[in-house]
DNA sequence: TTTTAGCACTCGGGAACATAGAGTGCTAAA
DNA sequence: TTTAGCACTCTATGTTCCCGAGTGCTAAAA
């Protein structure tokens, strides 16, 4: 995959990404030798740029307009020419941390609100995943009455997460009923991955809340749906209303906005496959085509192998250098803050 | 606020309601004359128009284009000419209802399902909030520790809904803690609303944590906090992308995001003042003056005080016949599934 | 061999203009 | 009170023309 492109050609790539992404004006030759400050003339420059577009680097909107980076153009330019040792200044950082210490300290919420407010820094659209791992379980229930019928199942995740799902049953619940419904399904269901879980194991679970068990099955169901349930992420996403910003074309728009109501795909297309700050380009997106769009994700760690990612949608000519320091600091907070390593005091309201 | 319109032009404006939420074209003299079977002609149909026009009823995008409905000609409409005892066939009805059979049974999913089902059936944008009541208060607190410094303090609302915070400590949390927290919780503030709640009572209540209280002051904090947020319903909001689908223009669709996205607003718009099927006007909007874009909410009783809203965002020119049935059916089936007054099965899952 | 000046060429976008058609308001007759 | 008839208005569409930006190519300069 590694192209043959030499030094200058590499310098004008660059620039031609960096003026186009000031204003999303196609970039000409003349423009460029300002950029250069004139040090090679505009014709120079115009061979170098027909030789990268030949090589599919960049592309022209029509005969006479200047240049834009195609996304083969780009996915060289994040590949090879992006520093990746970019770094936030002390007074951003210090900012992203206030932020971060004005949220709940709750998994769900944090995810929510280190998104909008990641969302709210950038401008553009930011999702948020809460943590899993591989093999996640139960770590305790609870059973709580919440009406004359019905019970709440709680459930502790191991990533300290706290899960509800309401059962309703055919009978009034008597006093006691909750604590032995939770005691069983404590001993039956707990510290167990949804696959260790067979049917006659939820069965055995029915008979040991006695009084011919199946009474209770929707308190079962409940709390087998939680299991199941516990590694699956939750998806935030935040700063919708940004697209409108970035968004290219008319066209386009409909798809992210399709995109966005597609939650599985999200998720997807969120979660990274690698350690590092993972661009995926609009163009390179198989079920959903967005040129112009990309996705930048960042897997965070919170610790006892938990990750979950965070990403941010927004438009392929956007300011990398500036953008990706933000994303990663947030991911290394979010890390932080849900493996409960940092001071991370709870909001005083009043 | 009644006007004098005879019937004749009382007819005109609904037929011009009509013909212009079919296609969203200007409507013609020619036309109109058509859709009366010719039995006027067209030339009487222009004379009627003109009244209306003046009557601040209609307007013209342009000298030669057709009338369109004004907003006091909605508004009109909708008050006068709209009959209100529109009734869902049955085979619609029916298939809301399997909608519903089909959803969990927590009253904050249930909300964020109803919405989700009803945007996809209307093509709109619905929103739903949780039900609450004017004092609302927690019925039960319950404590379960979720990491080694953290505790997560769960409450039961009179609404049987179920909300979690987390508190983090400054110490290791021994067994039995949980269950001490828990007991103190509920002995000082259950069944209080947050208004009764003063200073001095938190502080007995982390007097009652023994072991010098104050160490506990952030499971304190989270349980007030809950029970502050307690009457406060949560919004859901589905069927974002659908937006494209009717907003009339770029001007509007940029407003229409932004009131998405301000969820203190979409809140107070959404709830109803009136028992019935309130229609609001995007251009009798305040703050968010979005022409072209209409919001019907509708509010629904689960029960023992509770009430919640739901409503769809969509464009003036709706089918209101159509839409309002289906609106008042679903705040039916939410009250009645959220009172528990159905035969609400659990979701069989496998 | 590489860089540059010069120049003809291409194409998009805007202005100016013409035209067709939809729909109106008005007048006068039914 | 209704209607036919007609002149009028305004938009949308298409055409032509032209400007300017930016290119590719060629030939000279470095």
């Amino acid at each position: 995959m590694q192209m043959p492109i030499d030094d200058r050609k590499q310098r004008v790539l660059r620039a031609i990404v960096s003026l186009y992404s000031d204003d999303g004006e196609p970039v000409g030759s003349g423009l460029l030798a300002e950029h250069f400050g004139r040090a090679v003339s505009s014709a120079t420059l115009r061979n170098e740029m027909a030789a990268l577009t030949k090589l599919g680097l960049l592309e022209q909107p029509h005969t006479s307009a200047g240049r834009v980076p195609s996304a083969k153009g780009y996915r060289y330019y994040i590949d090879n020419l992006l520093d990746t040792s970019l770094k936030l200044s002390e007074s951003e950082k210090r900012a992203a941390e206030q932020a971060f210490r004005e949220m709940d300290y709750d998994p769900e919420r944090l995810a929510q609100s280190a998104a909008r407010a990641l969302a709210d820094w950038t401008g553009y659209t930011v999702v948020a995943t809460t943590p899993k791992s591989e093999d996640m379980c139960i770590a305790h229930f609870e059973v709580m009455q919440v009406g004359r019928y019905t019970a709440a199942v709680l459930a502790v995740t191991g990533a300290g997460g706290v899960r509800t799902r309401t059962a309703k049953l055919d009978f009034e619940l008597r006093p006691g009923d909750a604590e032995r419904l939770a005691q069983t399904l404590n001993e039956h269901l707990t510290f167990r991955s949804a696959a260790d879980v067979s049917q006659p194991l939820l069965h055995a679970a029915a008979e040991g809340m006695g009084a011919g068990g199946a009474v209770f099955y929707p308190v079962i169901s409940a709390a087998y749906t939680l299991l199941k349930e516990a590694g699956r992420p939750n998806v935030y996403l935040e700063g919708q209303q940004n697209v409108l910003g970035y968004s290219p074309q008319e066209e386009c728009l409909r798809t992210l906005m399709e995109f966005f109501g597609d939650e599985e795909a999200v998720k997807r297309f969120i979660s990274p496959k690698s350690e590092r700050t993972t661009v995926l380009l609009g163009d390179e997106m198989p079920e959903y085509r967005m040129p112009g769009v990309c996705i930048l994700s960042k897997r965070y760690v919170a610790g006892g192998g938990l990750t979950g990612a965070i990403g941010i949608v927004g438009p392929t000519r956007m300011r990398y250098r500036e953008v990706i320091p933000r994303l990663e600091y947030f991911a290394l907070l979010l890390g932080q803050c849900m493996s409960g390593k940092t001071e991370h005091g709870q909001r005083q309201e009043e």
